[in-house]
DNA sequence: CAATCTTTGTGCACGCGTTCACAAAGGCAT
DNA sequence: ATGCCTTTGTGAACGCGTGCACAAAGATTG
């Protein structure tokens, strides 16, 4: 979603798309659940419906991997596991360290699925000194000063920031700087770094705003719906303070109209 | 990312690319942040900086949106930040419930950039007994016999999934059954949902191993860079245990080569 | 009021990703 | 051994998103 840059051209060979690379996990998943299933073999079609896409991309992504598949019978679940795992590089360890231990931090500690599929958390870091030795998710939480410390001995390449927004920027600087060449940022900010650092970015207030978009544009069109067919009823769910704007046009006139002292102050922060 | 379909192409005018919708949250957030500091009017080369993409991006953006801008000056903060919120409708009240109060959703729960920019906790849910009553972020925990009661009463149309993954299609299956039509989900499944029905994805898991892809990726780069000028350093972080494969083509070899029970079992779940 | 300078809004071209559709490949039954 | 049937792997077309580059628009200065 946000990785910073588009990879150096060089090496470009092997050449996975990115597109692809974020749906191998799926398809790991998937086959990981196939798999403890004792299923044998899977079809694209079977596959692909487990992993919610369509059945052509999946080959297609298959055949960036090589030529995996059996015509005629489908895939072999255990090898391609095995494939998919190695060309994720989860057969090795990766040791992250997590940055930001409030409550986020401290669910991303306790949560699962860190520790499966090669993830080890290394460490939990925390600007509190408070908070530097108390125990979380079994873990000692270690103060900040020690970070470039803790990342070189571990030789930590992958950091998670679930810090507040203001200090996100600093610390990935301290991680790049140590050492770290691929941040997962759950603050809600943008992060500069050097080109060859990888980040991406999980953010709540984000998506939820893209839903309510969708939301928004839902009821109005069930408003216009509503309003050419009188006699029918609201269909879905009725939205809480339904305020609808009159639905239609209204966007492209108005502006430029009122002076800027009609803008109420929208949301704090 | 995830969203089910492409939306229906009925009422095609208006209609906003998903990817800048996408970007409208990251843009108000920098505006919110100039609007704080009392910033009149931005040009669109300061706003994509703050907002981390190119200003030719940014521009066009906006021109999806109307004409907001003023040449020779740049936009008004003010003025944007209120067109950007009404379009992303945030102008408006949006009830949501979480759904399944562990460590993932209490962490949620307190997380404040929920209850910021017009989102409200309308209620937390969780399946089980003994949470029923107790106050996480202030609030009680309810269970889930009285989902349906809760969406209804509330009116909420979006619902955050935050359960483990056996248990999130079912619940999704009762969310939009009782008018929920718009989904973010943590658990790491695909949901699979009717038509109509929006699901955004947020997958710990999957982000990681995208990460570590990169990472390898970088990994084998640098060993093949070393390899041909072995005099220098190893530039960034050494990879905790680099087993670097060979470097190069041994993908498209080896296989179908091994029998099948050479694949070690990878990873628990 | 005219000239200059800044910045927007957008036409255009390019590249990536998706999807269709089908030939090639292999298993399986007869 | 031969033919049929299933399923893969991929060529090709299409559409979306991105970024360049520039003309139009407005402010500002003399």
């Amino acid at each position: 979603m946000a990785t910073g840059r588009t990879h150096r051209p060089a090496t470009r060979s092997r050449g996975i798309p990115e597109a692809t690379v974020a749906r191998l996990p799926l398809y790991l998943r998937a086959l990981t659940a196939l798999s403890e299933r004792s299923v044998p073999t899977v079809s694209s079609e079977e596959l692909a419906a487990a992993a919610g896409v369509n059945s052509a991309k999946l080959r297609k992504d298959f055949s960036y991997l090589g030529s995996y598949g059996t015509r005629g019978v489908g895939y072999d679940v255990e090898y391609l596991v095995y494939q998919i795992s190695r060309e994720l590089g989860l057969t090795q360890d990766w040791p992250v360290v997590i940055v930001g231990i409030g409550n986020l931090g401290a669910a991303l500690a306790n949560y699962g699925g860190f520790s499966a599929r090669g993830f080890r958390v290394a460490a939990l870091i925390d600007a509190d000194p408070a908070m530097a030795g108390k125990p979380v998710a079994g873990m000692a939480v270690q103060h900040t000063d020690d970070l470039e410390k803790i990342i070189e001995e571990n030789g930590v390449s992958i950091g998670v920031i679930a810090t507040p927004a203001g200090a996100a920027q600093q610390v990935s600087e301290r991680l790049i700087a140590a050492g770290v060449t691929s941040i997962l940022n759950f603050a809600p900010t943008v992060l500069s770094v050097p080109d060859g650092v990888d980040v991406r970015k999980v953010d709540l207030s984000i998506e939820l705003q893209i839903l309510a978009f969708h939301e928004q544009r839902k009821a109005g069109e069930e408003a216009a719906a509503a309003a050419a067919e009188p006699g029918s009823a609201a269909g879905g769910a009725a939205p809480a303070a339904a305020v609808v704007p009159p639905a239609g046009r209204t966007a492209a006139e108005a502006r430029k109209g009122g002076p800027e002292g009609d803008v109420p102050a929208v949301m704090p922060a």
